[in-house]
RNA sequence: CGCGGGGUGGAGCAGUUGGUAGCUCGUCGGGCUCAUAACCCGAAGGUCGGUGGUUCAAGUCCGCCCCCCGCAA
């Protein structure tokens, strides 16, 4: 069959590249969002998906917005007979839904009806969840509110971080793509409804998030820590006031009175620092101007001492 | 030309008003120990990002270039 791929990130050439080697069916556009200035010296920059479409030779489209006339007659003369979208970043219209043969179909990376929006990935593991997954649902009109078809479960780790998380449901939801293709095809998918009831939501994520509120729980730190890991990540301050990027913590079962935000303890490769509830050990971090490294490293450098208060400013 | 911070032995840092380059760690050798990411002793290892210039003298001052990073979008 003639499929448009609709997505974005790195997250949506996992699909697009299972698609392109599988070889089964035939890519005959790839909608992606426009290329935008980003970056130190806000250069110009291609999203994944269009980098990776332009390698394989597709034809790509950066419409503004899909939804308008001019763009709805182009993808109207591909002739698509099935849509596929993930984390594309637009919403579509319902003309565009009821265009191909065999509709629309979205690779989303929850299990629905919980985490729809933006960033159910990151959502998953800041909210501490044990499990997530791969859902691929019929596209209807609103925000990955459509019937579901198939999904696959991943398990989360104590010290899973969002890369890691991402990078599995990447591949895995490709693969379940394909078989979802091939059942569509053949007239066996099912569509199972979402309960409303149950959903929720992963909105976008806000600047303000990445933060560090040292008077929460040493769970919620740490799961904000490996949710933000390795972007955006999340920061806190240091007593001389520049801000430090914590990478990488791991749960302990020390307590401490201190106020939140004090290093209690220094060891040769990670210190700890008393939050609300616990107490976390910090084992990356990245000072200003610096790269990334090991706590064990930024100590050597003489970057923290047992009594410094992070998060006061 | 978006704003800003950096490039000093393998790593992370210090280096004051320009005058023999230090610290923590790692590495290598030795010792202690049931043992160790612990402790003790010793050693190696740096044309101070590059390039011009000022000076009796430049890691330190000035010009240009290269590379890295944070913020904002």
């Amino acid at each position: 069959m003639r499929i448009v791929f609709m997505g974005t990130p790195d997250f949506a050439v996992g699909s697009l590249a299972a698609l392109s080697q599988w070889g089964k069916h035939e890519i005959v556009g790839v909608v992606t969002q426009p290329d935008r200035p980003k970056g130190r010296g806000n250069k110009m920059l291609m999203t994944p998906v269009k980098e990776y479409a332009l390698s394989k030779g597709y034809e790509v489209y950066q419409p503004q917005k899909v939804k308008t006339p001019e763009f709805v007659q182009i993808l109207r003369d591909m002739q698509p007979d099935l849509i596929v979208v993930a984390a594309f970043g637009q919403f579509l219209s319902q003309e565009i839904l009821s265009m191909p043969k065999y509709g629309c179909i979205n690779v989303h990376a929850s299990l629905l009806p919980k985490y729809r929006g933006a960033a159910p990935i990151q959502y998953a593991i800041i909210k501490g969840e044990k499990e997530s997954g791969v859902t691929i649902m019929q596209m209807d009109i609103g925000m990955d509110t459509g019937a579901m078809l198939d999904k696959v479960f991943v398990p989360i780790g104590e010290n899973t971080t969002m890369g890691e998380l991402h990078d599995e449901l990447k591949t895995k939801g490709a693969e379940l793509l394909l078989t979802v293709i091939d059942k569509i095809e053949a007239g066996t998918a099912v569509a199972e409804p979402q309960n409303n009831e149950e959903a929720t939501y992963a909105t976008l994520l806000d600047r303000s998030m990445e933060r560090i509120d040292w008077s929460k729980s040493a769970h919620e730190v740490h799961n904000l820590i490996r949710g933000f890991n390795p972007a955006p990540s999340t920061f806190t301050s240091l007593p001389n006031g520049k801000n430090l990027k914590i990478w990488c913590s791991r749960l302990t079962d020390k307590t401490s009175e201190a106020t939140p935000g004090t290093v209690v303890e220094v060891s040769k490769r990670s210190f700890f620092v008393a939050c609300g509830s616990g107490v976390v050990e910090i084992t990356e971090v990245q000072p200003e101007s610096k790269k990334r490294m090991p706590a064990q490293v930024f100590i050597n450098g003489r970057g923290v001492q047992v009594g410094d208060v992070l998060g006061l400013q």
